[in-house]
DNA sequence: GGGGAGTGAGAGAGCGCTCTCTGGAAGAAT
DNA sequence: ATTCTTCCAGAGAGCGCTCTCTCACTCCCC
C-alpha cells in the first residue's frame, strides 16, 4: 500500500502552496479558476483523501454523530423494527450531511460511562439517544456536559431537551375509538410497561376514550414481547371472559395475544377484535391481518438526525401515527 | 460548557511534564508510582478525556471500524434478525476492545465511492462487509488499498480474502436428510436468490442429498422475501400437485410458503413438511412451529469484530449450522 | 497618475497528542 | 571512589490540517 499522499503533496504538485491547496479542496470560491483545476488534478492524480483527524483536531469539530441504543431496546431488537426505522432514518440524512454515523448499543455494565466518555471527548458533534425509558440519565448528563443531544422519545420528567416522539396517545385513541365505533362493549388492553413513555402513553390514550364512551376499562401489563402479550391475554380472559376487544400496546405483544385468543377458541374478529401498536411487518401476515397503529419510524430517525446535525430547530416534536385497519377489527 | 481540559493542563496540575502525564494516561509502567497516583488525581479532577483526533493523527490508528451493509441488505434488516444479530456481536466485541462502530448502509447511488474515500482516508482500521452479494467489488478494492477487511458470507468468486460464513451448504443437507429421514419421497426446495452465495450453497446442499438419496430435484427460485415465497409454494403445487415436503431457503420465504399451503388447503405436516432456515424469532410462532436451521448470527459478528480488529487470525471460517426440529416436519 | 479598494496566494502558527531522544539521578559493579 | 547500568522524567519534534495575517498585485475612480 502506498502511503496517503497529503495536502503537502497535493500542494507541491500543483504549484501552489498548501493553504491553496486546503481551500480549494474545501471548495472555497476565492481561488483563480486554472489554479483550482491545477489542485483538484493534482487530487485525482494522487487519489488525495483529507486525513479527517488532522481536520477535526483544528476545527474541533468531529463530522459523526453517535446513536445510542441502550441495553434494552437492543434486546427487542431482533423482532421490533422500529429501531431499524430509526436507523434507516438517522443514516440517511447523515450520509446526505457527508457526515458519520456511529452505532453505540451501551453495555450491560458501564456502558453510561462509555458513552459519557466518548461523547465527551471531541468524537461526535451530536448524540441521538434512542431510549425507550423516559427516566434515562443520559441526555441530561450529556446535555449539562455541553453535548447537543436529541431523544426518540419524550422523556417521562419534563424537561427542555429536544426530544422526537409519536403520537401514542392519539394513535391509542384513535385504535380504541374504532373498537367503539365497531360496535364493541368490553374493550380491555395489554398495556406495555409502565415505565416507558410509549407503554404510559399508549394507556393514557385507551383509558380517556373509554372514560368518554362510559365504558370501564380491563387492563393488564405486559413488557412488550410476544410472551407477555400470550400470558395478559389468558389474564385477561381469565378476568373477563365477555370481553369483546383488546387493544395491545405493541403488535409484538398483539401477535401473542391472538395465540392465546386461538388456544382459547376465540374467533377473530367475530367474537374478540383486536388492534396492535407498531404496525410490524409480521402485522399483515397474522390470520386475520392485523389492525394496527402505524408509526413513521424513518421519518422519526430523519428528524432526529436533521436536529442534531442542526439542519432544524431542536425542539419538542410529535410526530403523527396512523390508524391500518385489517380483518381483526372488521370483517370484510 | 468548560472547555475540555487538554493533557498540558493535567501535567501542569499534576506538577510533571506533558511527556509524563501522556506516559500516565497510556498506561505506561516506567512511571514512579507517586507521579502517575498525582497524575490520576489531576485526570480525575479536570475530568480529563484524552481527544481522539489528536491522537489519532500521530498513532495513524483511528480506533474505530466501519461495518458496511449494502443496500439490499437493509432492505431485509426489518425483519430478518440475522443482521441485528450481527451488528450485536460486532458491538459486543468492539467495545470489549474500547474502540468504535461506524455503521454504514451504503445508499443506493455512490454509495461504494463513499464507503471507499472514507475507508482509506484513516478513518477507520478496518471493514467489515456484511455484503450479501458474493460478487461485491467493495472488499476487493478496499484490500487492495491497503484497507483490513472482512467479509460476511464467502465471496462467490475464490479469493484470499478473509471471511466468516455460515455452513450453508451443511444446514441444507442436515435440512434436506431429515426430511427424507421422515419418509418423504417427493421433496422440493424454494431456493434463494442465485446471485447470493447463500442461495447458492442452500441450493447446492438440498441437490446433493436429493442425488445421494435418489430422489428427482424440484426446485422454484425466490428472492428471500415472504411474498416470493408464498408464489414460489403456489408454482411448486401447481408443478407437482404430490409433493410431500419443501425444503425453503429462508424463514421469511418459508412463512409465505405456509400461506400458500394454508390457503391450497394442504395440511403440515401432515400433507406437505415444511422446513426453513434462520430461525428468525417468528419461526417458533407458526402454526405449527417451523422446524428450520439456526444460524451462530451473533457469533459470526464476534468473529468478524475479532478478526478485522486483528484480535485473532484472518482466515476463511466456515461456522457450524444447527438444524432445529419443530412441528412442521414431525407430529409430537 | 496616484491612492484606495478589492482580490488572490503564501507564510506560519498552532490544534492536542505521542514518542524518541536526551539527561540526570540512583544504584550496582569494579 | 569511580565507572557503568538502569531507570525515570523532560524537551521537543512533528502528525496533517485549517485559518488568520500579510503581502503582492490588479483595477478603478477622482
Amino acid at each position: 500500500m502506498r502511503a496517503r499522499p497529503t495536502l503537502e503533496k497535493v500542494a507541491a504538485r500543483a504549484g501552489v502552496s498548501r493553504a491553496t491547496a486546503s481551500r480549494v479542496v474545501n471548495g472555497s470560491t476565492r481561488v483563480a479558476p486554472e489554479i483550482r483545476e491545477a489542485v483538484n488534478r493534482a487530487v485525482d492524480e494522487l487519489g488525495y483523501v483529507p486525513n479527517q483527524a488532522a481536520r477535526s483536531l483544528v476545527t474541533q469539530r468531529a463530522d459523526s454523530i453517535a446513536l445510542v441504543f441502550p441495553e434494552p431496546a437492543t434486546r427487542v431488537f431482533s423482532e421490533d423494527p422500529t429501531f431499524s426505522g430509526i436507523i434507516r432514518g438517522v443514516s440517511m440524512e447523515i450520509e446526505e450531511a457527508d457526515k458519520q454515523l456511529v452505532l453505540m448499543l451501551t453495555g450491560l455494565a458501564g456502558g453510561y460511562q462509555r458513552v459519557e466518555r466518548y461523547a465527551t471527548n471531541g468524537h461526535v458533534d451530536g448524540v441521538i439517544i434512542a431510549s425507550m425509558h423516559g427516566t434515562d440519565p443520559l441526555p441530561g448528563i450529556l446535555a449539562r456536559r455541553g453535548v447537543p443531544v436529541v431523544c426518540s422519545g419524550r422523556p417521562s420528567v419534563p424537561s427542555s431537551l429536544p426530544y422526537v416522539d409519536m403520537d401514542n396517545v392519539g394513535g391509542a385513541e384513535r385504535a380504541v375509538r374504532h373498537l367503539v365505533e365497531q360496535g364493541r362493549r368490553r374493550i380491555a388492553t395489554i398495556a406495555g410497561p409502565q415505565d416507558m413513555i410509549a407503554g404510559i402513553d399508549r394507556l393514557n390514550g385507551y383509558r380517556a376514550v373509554l372514560r368518554d364512551s362510559d365504558r370501564r376499562s380491563i387492563v393488564a401489563v405486559g413488557d412488550f414481547t410476544r410472551e407477555s402479550g400470550t400470558s395478559a391475554m389468558r389474564q385477561l380472559l381469565a378476568d373477563d371472559p365477555e370481553l369483546d376487544a383488546v387493544f395491545v400496546a405493541n403488535d409484538l405483544m398483539a401477535l401473542g395475544a391472538l395465540t392465546a385468543l386461538r388456544q382459547a377458541g376465540r374467533q377473530v374478529p367475530g367474537d374478540v377484535a383486536i388492534v396492535g401498536f407498531d404496525d410490524i411487518p409480521a402485522a399483515s401476515y397474522t390470520e386475520p391481518p392485523l389492525t394496527t397503529v402505524r408509526q413513521p419510524t424513518v421519518e422519526m430517525g430523519r428528524r432526529l438526525a436533521r436536529m442534531v446535525l442542526d439542519l432544524e430547530e431542536k425542539a419538542q416534536v410529535m410526530l403523527p401515527t396512523e390508524l391500518v385497519v385489517r380483518g381483526s377489527t372488521t370483517t370484510p
